[in-house]
DNA sequence: AATATTTACTTGTAAATACAAGTTTGTTTG
DNA sequence: CAAACAAACTTGTATTTACAAGTAAATATT
């Protein structure tokens, strides 16, 4: 019988200790507890233990070595909107302000969209909002959002001043982001873009275009975000 | 006892299956034989048929469904240099060439180098080379390499042209790929990028500058990587 | 004929067991 | 004291067994 929910203890183990290192129990480079620990401490087996920390390990949490043990590595991404990650985890997240330009309003997609949508993405319409993200005041990311409106019922009510997007979207109607995919470019901004950045004339912008999947089937997100990279660069791990 | 080399079979079933995918064996959509019938065909056990299919799900190769089976995916990057993939395989590989502008040389680090080096990377010296990549005759990345000389012998003298560096590590050193960091700007490309890229003034750059991991302890690949995104864009998966 | 239901698949989860192989830490030996 | 060895860890690989859960097709029912 299984104790609570229906999750598998492999993913529980999993859950338990991926918070543990994103919470700072365990510091970048120490040892995990080895696999039979875990296993005496939770009560399960080491085929399961292992499944757990191969998924740790692909994730970036951990690095495994052969009887040494399991290293912990410092939290690949969890930066807000941009997986992207890097500048702002260098700084700490203390700096980091979201200033609402467009808040969430429920409208019909672009007639042409940067990615193919389902007609179930079509029909719903879609949840539009821009974002401007400054880090010590300094204004950093432009971020304009899509969300297909499936099954998030009162979404356009809540508050995204303080809190992610995908911290509400986890919190609140347990969405898990899974990964995704996106095209990177430098261009030339436009004004309003330019204006919102503060930036010259003539400096470049990057822009990138994303399209990140979650766990409910059929539900992407959507955003298309320029950087002002002059001071700070975007960073990211493949 | 093993048949052949120290090769763990899980390891080999992964390999047979990706290059099967790779050369179009399945097509994309296709499901793969069953875990059953994979033990049968291969005479493994399912534990270790699964082992091989969890690392093909993880690199992308394949997308399981429980009751379903094993769905084929198309492979997600071996586009030679950049892991930032889609633009070059959407067009198919064949468009792509490579010219070199500064043939390998051996010499001494950057004083000041984009990544921290380790004590034994300084030592070593490092193997330097800059590339061109053209598609469709028109130049799209301007790459500048830097490669630790470690365990590498006679690798200055090998050829460049046709064959991506990936696969030239691979083939002759049994260097793999493990992962990597990036970090992503855009820029306003110096008169000599320019003129390499063949853009007009004004034109912003992508600009990446990669640290690549092998599964060599202590080899790490470097590369900074001038992009052209007025026609194409540089595309990847997270 | 259309709808349930059963059945035979598929992958998912989990245990118990065994040995191989790399790493560290002692202990013994010279 | 220093080097060589041995023991006690660690993770890696692999088999065997069992049942759960999702999917699809064949079958029985209405």
């Amino acid at each position: 019988m299984n104790s609570g929910a229906s999750i598998p203890q492999h993913r529980k183990l999993y859950e338990i200790l991926r918070k543990h290192i994103s919470e700072g129990v365990y510091a970048e480079g120490d040892l995990l507890p080895s696999e039979n620990e875990l296993c005496r401490l939770y009560g399960m087996t080491r085929p399961t233990v292992r499944q757990s920390l191969a998924a740790l390990a692909n994730d970036g949490y951990i690095r495994k070595h052969q009887g040494k043990g399991s290293i912990v590595q410092l939290p690949p991404m969890d930066i807000g909107i941009l997986s992207v990650s890097g500048t702002t985890s260098a700084l700490g997240n203390r700096n980091l302000k979201t200033r609402i330009i467009v808040k969430p309003v429920l409208k019909p997609w672009p007639e042409e969209f940067m990615f193919n949508l389902t007609k179930l993405e079509r029909e719903s319409g879609c949840i539009y909002m821009e974002r401007l993200r400054l880090l010590d005041e300094a204004p950093i990311f432009y971020d304009i959002s899509y969300i297909a409106n499936i099954n998030l019922p009162r979404i356009t009510a809540r508050q995204f001043e303080n809190k992610s997007l995908f911290v509400i979207l986890r919190e609140h109607y347990q969405v898990e982001i899974k990964g995704g995919e996106q095209r990177i470019r430098a261009i030339s901004p436009s004004a309003r873009i330019r204006s919102f950045l503060m930036l010259e004339a003539g400096q470049p912008v990057l822009h990138l275009e994303r399209r990140i999947m979650t766990n409910m089937e059929g539900l992407f997100l959507y955003s298309s975000i320029f950087c002002n990279t002059g001071k700070y660069s975007v960073f990211g791990r493949f």
